[in-house]
DNA sequence: ACCTGGGCGTGACAAATGTCAGCGACCCGG
DNA sequence: CCGGGTCGCTGACATTTGTCACGCCCAGGT
C-alpha cells in the first residue's frame, strides 16, 4: 500500500506544523505541501500532486469554501477534507455543495483525524454526525442574495447610510432589506440579526 | 540535562493533540497532561507535576488568564506559556498580570514553539514583539468597570431594558454608560463600539 | 474638611432604527 | 401571457438609541 500524500492549508502557522507533525506520525500518511492561505491552493497542489487536501475554512485570500471549488474544478481527483474550528451548520451544507467530500471540527479528538483521511481517500464521505443533524434542523439560508448582502455590510456596527453608500443605494432600501432579515432570523435587532446569521453559518 | 515537562490546555482537541505531537517530537520535551477546560488545569498540574503550562486563552470554564492566575497561586514554580489565537493588545497586558512567563500567538512557525517553551524553562520573559508594540500604543482600558460590563452584556445584541434587567439597571443609566463607551472607544455606535473594544481585549 | 471621580438615577431632546403600505421594474416558470 | 418572487424606492409612523445637563451618594486622597 502506498503512502497517501496530504496538502495541509491553514492560516495559523502554529495549528498547520502541529498537524503535520500528528499526521506524519502515521505511516501511511505523508504530508507533502502545507500552505497559508486559499489562493495558494490550487498551485501547491499541481506541484505536489496531494490525493488528499486538508482546508480550515477560516483563511485569508479564498476561504476554504471557494478554495474547495478551486480545488475541485482543477484537479477533479484531489480528495478534499474540510477541518474547521465552527461547526456552523450552513458550513456544511456549503462545503459539500463545493465538493467537499469530508467536514471534520478541531473538537474531534486527535486520533480520529487520521482515520478520516484514510476514509475520504478510500472515497467516503466523512462527516460530523452532530453536526450532520445540526444541519438539517437549520436548514438553508432564509435570506435572500440581497439580504446577505446588507446583513454582511452592517456586521461591523455600520449605519445604514454608511451601508447604503458602501453598496450604491437608498437608504430606505437598506433598512427594508435588514427589516427583512430581523425577522426571518427571529431576532429583535440588527446585531441580534448578525449574531444569529453568523452562527447558522449564513454568512 | 532532564527532559521539560508539559501541560497543554486547549479546548479543540484536534489542535491539543496536534500540539502533544509536534512537542513530542523534541527529544527534551514530554507532554504529561493534556486537558480541554480551564478548570482542569490547577487538578491536572497537581498530579502531574509539570514545568510548563500552555494554556490557550479561548476555553470553557476558566479562561486562559484566570487559569494561569489560579495556577500561579496554588503551584508558583510552575511556568506558563499562553499560546493563543487573538492577538489582543489587552490579552497580553493581562496575561502579564496574572502571571504568565510568556506570550504566543498561533500565527508564529511551528518551530520556535518549543524554542519558546525552553526560554520560558529557562526564566525567560517569551512575548511576540509586534504584539508587545501594539500592546503599548493600546494602552489599557479607558473603560471604568461599570461600562464594561455594560458593553459586554450588549454584546449580543441585546436591548437597553435588556440590559438594564440583566444588570439590575435603570435603563437610563445603561444608557448613560454606554454613551461613554461609545465617546471613550471613539466609535459611533454601540455594535462599534463593541466591536473595537474586543479589538483590543478589553472585555 | 475638601475635592475628585466613579456609580446611579432622572428628564428632555435629536437622530437613528424598525415597521408598514404601496409603487414600478425585472426575470422566470407555468 | 400572466402570476410570483426579488429588487429598488418612497413616505409615514412608533420605537429605540445616543447625547446632554443635572443631581445624589459614596470612597479615596490632599
Amino acid at each position: 500500500m502506498s503512502t497517501i500524500r496530504l496538502l495541509l492549508a491553514d492560516d495559523q502557522a502554529l495549528v498547520r506544523g502541529a498537524l503535520a507533525a500528528l499526521l506524519d506520525l502515521e505511516p501511511d500518511l505523508s504530508v507533502v505541501a502545507e500552505v497559508g492561505s486559499g489562493d495558494a491552493v490550487v498551485p501547491a497542489a499541481r506541484e505536489h500532486r496531494p490525493d488528499v487536501a486538508l482546508l480550515d475554512v477560516e483563511m485569508p485570500g479564498l476561504d476554504g469554501i471557494e478554495a474547495t471549488r478551486a480545488l475541485k474544478q482543477a484537479m477533479p481527483a484531489t480528495r478534499v477534507l474540510i477541518v474547521t474550528t465552527f461547526g456552523r451548520p450552513g458550513f456544511l451544507r456549503r462545503a459539500l455543495q463545493a465538493g467537499a467530500d469530508g467536514f471534520v471540527v478541531k473538537d474531534t479528538p486527535a486520533r480520529q483525524l487520521a482515520d478520516a483521511v484514510r476514509r475520504v481517500q478510500a472515497g467516503l464521505r466523512v462527516v460530523d454526525p452532530a453536526l450532520a443533524a445540526d444541519s438539517l434542523v437549520a436548514g438553508e439560508s432564509p435570506l435572500t442574495g440581497r439580504e446577505t448582502e446588507v446583513l454582511r455590510a452592517a456586521r461591523d456596527g455600520a449605519s445604514v447610510v454608511t451601508v447604503a453608500g458602501r453598496l450604491f443605494l437608498s437608504a430606505g432600501t437598506v433598512r427594508n432589506h435588514l427589516s427583512a432579515a430581523i425577522g426571518k432570523t427571529g431576532a429583535a435587532n440588527r446585531a441580534e440579526a448578525v449574531r444569529i446569521a453568523e452562527e447558522h453559518g449564513w454568512l
